[in-house]
DNA sequence: CTTTCAGGTACCTAGTAAACA
DNA sequence: CTGTTTACTAGGTACCTGAAA
């Protein structure tokens, strides 16, 4: 800095009110002074200023999931919401960890004082050890998954059950059968419970439930369980395990959506190609982040936040759902 | 630190040393130091520690690729890689920017001073970018695709491209059309490369090749005009745009393997449940991951590096590919 | 006279405040 | 209103010094 500011002949002071564009500098002085940086080549310390300005302006992203389209999406427009609000997002990625490793990376967060944080930690346990190493007085947002304590930003997964459920009602299913994700995780219990409640509103209920894993092994291993329920419908919580079973009633020389429908979840960028082409849940993975990242920064710096937002999900139609089939009476299956 | 050393009763000088592990600090003075740490809950701050000590133990991770398994789960392997070799790892995501707001982010990694760099930058364009705005004395490592001067460690491309064509080859067939990827990025390039050298010591050619952009739709779109070519199978540059092949030839009532073979590229894990499950050049997103963080940290610590590392990928024999369909005559279709 | 252990001081690269021109 | 000078702060590390074993 003394180098810039001997180059262009002014002081360090007045470089430094350059670089942050402080007022009070004649235009022509700052000219020179930028000029004098660029040819130096000479770019302000990031540790020094953070340390000097005792504020790093930078947001911490703690992500408990793996390389999946739809979390990564998310994060993906977390770092460019960041960057928008003048923020440096530092991601940290804690999926297939031991909690003991977790831990030490949550450290590492908080020696290089982030001044704010968005969990994603969709599980139970997860949750548990976020919750007992973050202090209480660091602005914190719960993404997607609840935190004890915290304000959530959330796509609205009982809606998207809900959906998914009075679709395949309104097309006339009564034998409906579910792939549900793991239960630990509470977006995919909360697809669940949407599906349940819409059911139970018309008398009706799940006829077979098969808790997966999110993996397109899974859906495949669900369908035999399904198929001796004589279900005509199948409600997937991921577009992956619905993949699965398409592949499996294919398998079986069923046909889709004539002898059984199928819902997933996500509209994944593949779904549209599954064949057939998949009806499924879209939610608006971008907007959660572009959201969460508004809502932490309010929380950073200091203003109302929302103690609970949910971004709604829609349904998207195409050819794996159609009306039940006439032929096939319920008595002859069960 | 002071007050932590007060606490101990030892200097701020004591403090620091244990804080590094460094030798000569006797035990009973360590144990006493960490209690105290524990106590007043105290974290060094790590801006301060990098200015101190001139360095920041962070690297860089910049890539131009979007929210896709393969490219993810590379970027999830380096981090955790770098972590086990004492490198935080910082990552800076640069899809869909235009290339001014890109300059701009990388010299936000260069003013947090990182010590070296992985590259991932598939298009000619993207690397051109880089190479213009990294100084040449920074350690930079070029990952999938080359940067001028730099160590590359990639996926072997080519061998993949041929890898697929002597599948097909080996089962007999000859009217092999190719959806490529976009004609900009290298690793596309090569996958054809491996391909046509394959077939050219055959004495075979493409029949018709299409350049698609990665996406399921592309190699939906592209079948017409393979299936127009009269092409006993297809390798598609990658697997979702092998799904959009299987869905378009479902939809003209094609039978796969039967009447037509389709090779993809990645393993991605939905492949295998695709219908029919797909074959496909598996390549070892995490291992090329891993051998560039190795090799950068040797680069950042001064020691010898290979000018270029391929990882070899291995073919996935699946249900997708079958020997040639004996009663298909070629002069019957073109 | 080493080795082990600890303290003292300068310095890293900024930002900030006050006094002053 | 613009800019300089000086002195100090932030939270560490590097290096030299010195005492005890």
């Amino acid at each position: 800095m003394y180098d810039v500011g001997r180059e262009a002949g002014v002081s360090h002071q007045t470089v430094s009110r350059v670089i942050n564009d402080s007022p009070n500098v004649a235009e022509e002085t700052q000219r020179r002074v930028r000029e004098a940086m660029e040819r130096l080549d000479y770019r302000p310390s990031a540790s020094a200023r953070s340390l000097a300005a005792r504020r790093t302006r930078v947001i911490g992203v703690v992500t408990f999931v793996g390389a999946f389209f739809g979390p990564m999406s998310t994060i993906q427009a977390m770092e460019a919401a960041s960057r928008a609000r003048g923020y440096t997002p530092y991601t940290v990625s804690l999926a297939d960890l031991e909690l003991d490793h977790a831990r030490a990376l949550l450290d590492d967060l908080l020696q290089r004082d982030v001044e704010g944080l968005v969990v994603v930690a969709p599980t139970d346990e997860q949750a548990g050890l976020v919750d007992s190493v973050l202090p209480g007085d660091l602005p914190v947002l719960a993404l997607e998954a609840r935190l004890p304590g915290r304000p959530l930003v959330a796509s609205d997964n009982e809606l998207g059950g809900a959906l998914a459920a009075e679709h395949l009602v309104s097309l006339g299913h009564t034998r409906i059968g579910h792939v549900a994700g793991p239960a630990d995780w509470a977006e995919a219990r909360l697809r669940t419970v949407g599906l349940e409640r819409v059911l139970a509103e018309r008398g009706l209920e799940v006829v077979a439930k098969v808790d997966g894993d999110w993996s397109a092994r899974a859906g495949h291993e669900a369908w035999p369980v399904l198929r001796d329920a004589g279900v005509t419908a199948v409600y997937a919580a991921n577009d992956q395990m619905a993949l699965g079973l398409l592949s499996a009633m294919c398998e079986d020389r069923l046909r889709v959506p004539e002898d059984v429908s199928v819902v997933g979840y996500d509209n994944t960028p593949e779904s549209e190609w599954y064949y057939p082409s998949l009806t499924t849940v879209e939610q608006d993975f971008r907007g959660v982040g572009e959201v969460g990242i508004q809502q932490l920064v309010r929380l950073v710096e200091d203003r109302a936040v929302e103690r609970e937002l949910l971004v709604s999900p829609h349904l998207v139609i195409r050819r794996s759902t159609a009306a039940v089939p006439p032929t096939v009476v319920p008595e002859e299956i069960s």
